[in-house]
DNA sequence: ATATTAACTTACTAATAGGTAAGTGTCAAA
DNA sequence: TTTGACACTTACCTATTAGTAAGTTAATAT
């Protein structure tokens, strides 16, 4: 039963955007799955084995997602952008924030390894998004005198930061935020 | 000695930001004031008795920091705006995030009563945002077609998810964000 | 001088954390 | 039919957590 791996992932991600990294525990994912502490560590013998299968996980993921879009031939890329941004921001539940986010935040707490984890898909995250962006410069969709890296930034980083705000505001939050970074995209 | 309870507040904000609520434990700062762990109890007898008091203090200096920009004549709404965005941004050092972000993030795990003022404090954090913005509108700097609660909303999410993204890259990431705020509130 | 208070320390508790060693049941290949 | 791997369980260990009860010390007020 190799699915039994994929189902403690799944598990542990949704954990660590409710509790985050050092808030979730074994017990946690034994209780829930209805087996003992110990099975989970036959699966993932360390915390931190498992920290880096949920970083790892998560790259595959978003990279699953972002080829979706990109090879997608039939929106034009000014679509496509919008759409990454949308599906980007909406992927979480209600109370849900980024897991991405979440193990930012519990950096300093993070084992060594999965600390470089997450550096990493921090950079695959801000590299796809400059990807998009600049096929969009090059469509003349956006200001060529604009710093693509900034640009990147603020989206990847206002869409997060809001879903913060979301969380314990329980406000629509979202629609306000995309709709300012759609006017930072067309005030060329 | 009323100064160790302002020591042990002060700690603990630096705690927060740095391993989160969860994160972060008695002994940690019972170590680091060289006192014994009890002592710390003597002062804040439950962790959410030391939790309300880290929110209060946060929402304290938080409303000091606006006041202070608020009521100087000297300057202009602009610059007014602008200097208070750059001061947001740049209170923490290079691998802090905002105390706010970290309990929000930690927010579900947070007891009842911190639950509420932290909610408190982000609505507060929202209000001084827009109140700055507002006089910025009324002074033809900011596009009357533009939603204040947007605004206000988008400019602190992305300083604070680029904290987020400044502690695990380590790149100079907030001068891009900034410039990008910069560029939203001039764009009409 | 005595009583009281503030600010502690010592010494504990119960609960939970991550982690491990040794054993159990099941199934498939040899 | 035995072997061996897989996916567990039982039973434990140690460290750390928040929290408490009782005693200590020094200063202050009466």
């Amino acid at each position: 039963m190799e699915n039994r791996k994929k189902q403690i992932i799944d598990l542990a991600i949704k954990l660590v955007q409710q509790k985050g990294y050092v808030g979730f525990s074994y017990d946690d994912i034994s209780k829930q799955l209805g087996v003992t502490k110990a099975s989970i560590h036959y699966h993932f013998e360390k915390k931190e084995d498992l920290g880096v299968a949920i970083t790892e996980r998560i790259a595959k993921s978003f990279l699953q997602n972002f080829l979706l879009i990109k090879k997608d031939a039939s929106v034009s890329v000014e679509e496509k952008l919008k759409k990454f941004i949308q599906v980007q921001a909406e992927r979480f539940a209600c109370t849900e924030i980024c897991p991405i986010s979440s193990l930012q935040t519990d950096f300093n707490s993070l084992p060594d390894v999965v600390q470089k984890k997450i550096e990493e898909v921090s950079r695959l995250e801000l590299s796809i998004m400059k990807d998009l962006i600049a096929e969009a410069q090059t469509k003349g969709i956006l200001n060529d005198t604009d710093d693509i890296h900034s640009v990147a930034v603020t989206i990847l980083s206002s869409i997060k930061g809001a879903l913060l705000y979301r969380r314990v505001l329980g406000d629509d939050i979202l629609t306000g935020v995309i709709s300012q970074i759609n006017l930072i995209l067309r005030k060329s």
